[in-house]
DNA sequence: CTATTAAACGACAGCAACTGCCAATTGGCA
DNA sequence: TGCCAATTGGCAGTTGCTGTCGTTTAATAG
């Protein structure tokens, strides 16, 4: 079991005491009422190294939306090339369920804050709008052949992720009791409704 | 023909003032490289009357919004509560689109603004999550009984609201120089698929 | 174990967005 | 004209965020 240097270590975990101890002031107290005074005072360190980690006060709330894209990706592309776009598409689409599923309490944190400011709402959708570009580029082609044009998949691409949004919200709203893989039908059914009525 | 007394009239000209003074800085420079104290030395107003007018520096950007949120509520209005809940979505599309294509350029300079910022382009997404909310809403309902259960009305919403945005987008980017009639035909379509597809 | 080097950090100064407060100006009206 | 109320300007202060620079601390070479 290979160790990372203590240089390493540490700046992990200053990371995650920075994360822990946000989230928990923005869980008490609101996003907008806590400074990042307050979040470095209890984490002792330096407003200036607040920001070496985290370019703004925001980004602290998104930390994991990095991974969160990258898996997409990974997801679309592990389904292989070969496969009809759609089924491509409806794999991830189940891939992430799952994952979501497993880390729903991190996510319920997240959504709670998130939902606390006006200013969150919207700058949360920035991950959706990624999210839009790499599923519109992957029905865009099918064995290295066009599939979907820019448009269509645009479109498929939009009105997926915005039927995601309302299936997600009413997961979160019920406090994720429900199982988001029983919520997933109607994405799935959408799936298969677009490729019915998309196809060029 | 009344005439506003003269402070009102004064006010409205500041206002105006201020959003074609921003919009030119915005247009040149950016939104972000653009300061507040630039605005104000321009308009020849304080920087404390500036914040009188417009809560946000992004708020100058989208003072057309609250308009655009009540015409919405209007048409969907008068489509008639009889109509059945997907017509009266159509007819509401098609006026909001006759309207978008009548301002076409003030709106194409919102777009180029919103598109130079990762910041505003989320926020331009506040008045889509309205939509969205505003749409939810009346398919929840055909004369004064329950229609779409709130889930499946969140998700035709959203759906809808993302195809939208990437019709709309698309408009944009080539200018608006298409009729946006011709661009709707996908989402008519759409409201169909969904017609079929979601009824309870 | 010590000396050197580079990475990480803290402290401070400064900018821009925004707010609260109060004094000055201006329009409405008797 | 003179008074009242709406609007504005000036100013000080808070918060998010950035550049700079000197100090600390981990890695490593001797």
């Amino acid at each position: 079991m290979e160790r990372l240097p203590l240089r390493e270590r540490k700046k992990i975990k200053t990371k995650e005491l920075l994360i822990q101890v946000a989230t928990r002031l923005f869980l008490e107290k609101g996003f907008e009422a806590t400074t990042i005074d307050e979040i470095v005072d209890q984490a002792d360190v330096s407003q200036r190294t607040f920001f070496r980690y985290f370019t703004t006060k925001e980004s602290i709330v998104f930390w994991n939306h990095d991974h969160r894209r990258e898996a997409l990706g990974q997801h679309l592309a592990n389904g292989h090339d070969a496969n009809h776009p759609f089924d491509r598409l409806k794999r991830a689409l189940l891939a992430i369920s799952k994952e979501y599923q497993e880390q729903k309490d991190q996510l319920l944190d997240e959504y709670r804050i998130v939902t606390s400011s006006k200013e969150l709402i919207s700058s949360d959708m920035e991950l959706d709008i990624e999210f839009e570009k790499i599923i519109s580029t992957s029905l865009q082609s099918w064995t290295g052949k066009p599939f979907l044009s820019k448009r269509r998949a645009d479109i498929v691409a939009g009105a997926l992720l915005g039927a995601s949004r309302a299936i997600l919200g009413e997961w979160f709203e019920g406090g994720c009791r429900q199982k988001l893989s029983s919520m997933d039908k109607d994405l799935i059914r959408l799936v298969d409704l677009f490729a019915k009525g998309f196809r060029e």
